[in-house]
DNA sequence: GAATACGTTTAGGCGAACCTAAATAACTAC
DNA sequence: GTAGTTATTTAGGTTCGCCTAAACGTATTC
């Protein structure tokens, strides 16, 4: 039992990852939400969310938000997967800055053939792991989205190996690149602030490395996972 | 004086590759011709063909075709220069088949970014043709379209170089290639039969060459220039 | 439980890009 | 030069994806 692949539209597939994204977190996406991340009015999202639950794409429960069905997950995973691959692509053959290939690939995604990612994946020896740290699902729809702490969640004194950035800010990106902040990148948290002030942490470089101070917005972004002391 | 650069929709683009292509033969391009390379009906032409020109892309003299402006022919080249250097690096990068890229290009040259272009291109070496020997604009816009004489045009007994050929049918394409007629091949023709009838050639080829017969119609879609006979 | 605040939906509109059917202009043939 | 064909345009309509303003539900607070 296939499900036919019927070509959505740029905007469709759009929402579906938006959805897919809100809803990873547990809770239902909400109109507002959904709005507020593709930057348009909550009124249009109203009339997208009915369009797309005709569809079978989503389900709806008015005032209670919206959910995925089975359908409408894996078209949303086959657009995360391009973007995903898109992006590896971008960087690693054609040494797009690292700031630079979300937006190219967010534009790219729409319009990109299976084949051509299929072709990209095979080139790059199909990783499984965005530049960003974000696993890239396979080709029939699956992902293990791992549920990481954030740098914001852990006690200080951990050692901890950064695992995944967000990725839809290239200046957020830029920053966490000068700071050594990267997927891979061991850091310890040495001060937690009162009252949601500043996180001190030590970051391991190639040169020995350096002690950072991040706000908790911005460590709210950055996800980790523990490391074995030795 | 420098144009400004304001984006283009896919369909506008599609409209100014398809004047510019029409114009090449020298009358301004009409309105059903447009349709008809475009598959879409006469009557929405007449609409688009009001917004272009309110755009200052074409001049529209009704009942007597359409002309692009200066505007209008820098847009279709640099559409023009992101297809051909899509196909050139679909085929000589990911190894695409010749019948392909042409689709592909078509869809992602209007999601491409310059920069995109651009590293494609140098990755490439600055390529001046792509895979079916279509001169590639430069970044400024310029391009030496040469006017080429067709295989339907050159008499009996010359020596003959394949320069170009059509790329928008994916099926002649593929019997081209079976043929040996790529740009880069050298051929002569041995007969023309009378009434438009099959023109009978040599094709040389690797491994010595091959006597081959093609119709009128798909010798309009063979670009040739003279060869020194030696 | 009434008042308020906030989130959501409905109503009504708009531009882009297509369509069909009907009207009109231009060319061609007799 | 009139008739007929063909090309072009106009008129009116559709869908998609957005908008603002107004109405409506839900949750919260006193």
């Amino acid at each position: 039992m296939t499900t036919p692949v019927l070509p959505l539209s740029g905007p469709v597939e759009d929402y579906l990852k938006a959805i897919y994204d809100l809803e990873r977190v547990g809770e239902p996406a909400s109109t507002n939400d959904i709005a507020l991340r593709l930057a348009i009015s909550p009124a249009s999202v109203s009339g997208m969310v009915r369009r797309l639950a005709d569809q079978g794409l989503i389900t709806h429960e008015p005032y209670r938000g919206v959910r995925l069905t089975r359908e409408g997950r894996t078209a949303a995973l086959r657009t995360l997967r391009r973007h995903r691959i898109l992006e590896c692509y971008l960087t690693e053959v054609l040494n797009y800055p690292w700031d630079r290939v979300h937006d190219e690939a967010e534009q790219l995604e729409h319009a990109a053939s299976e084949e051509l990612i299929d072709r990209m994946a095979a080139a790059l020896g199909n990783p499984v792991r965005d530049p960003h740290g974000a696993p890239i699902p396979t080709r029939d729809g699956t992902v293990e989205e791992a549920t990481l702490r954030t740098l914001a969640d852990v006690a200080q004194g951990e050692r901890l190996r950064v695992r995944r950035v967000e990725d839809d800010d290239a200046e957020r990106l830029r920053y966490l690149a000068e700071l050594g902040i990267r997927p891979g990148a061991l850091v310890r948290i040495l001060d937690k602030a009162p009252f949601e002030g500043p996180i001190t942490l030590w970051v391991d470089d190639a040169g020995g490395g350096a002690t950072r101070a991040v706000g908790v917005a911005l460590a709210q972004q950055v996800f980790v996972e523990a490391v074995a002391d030795q």
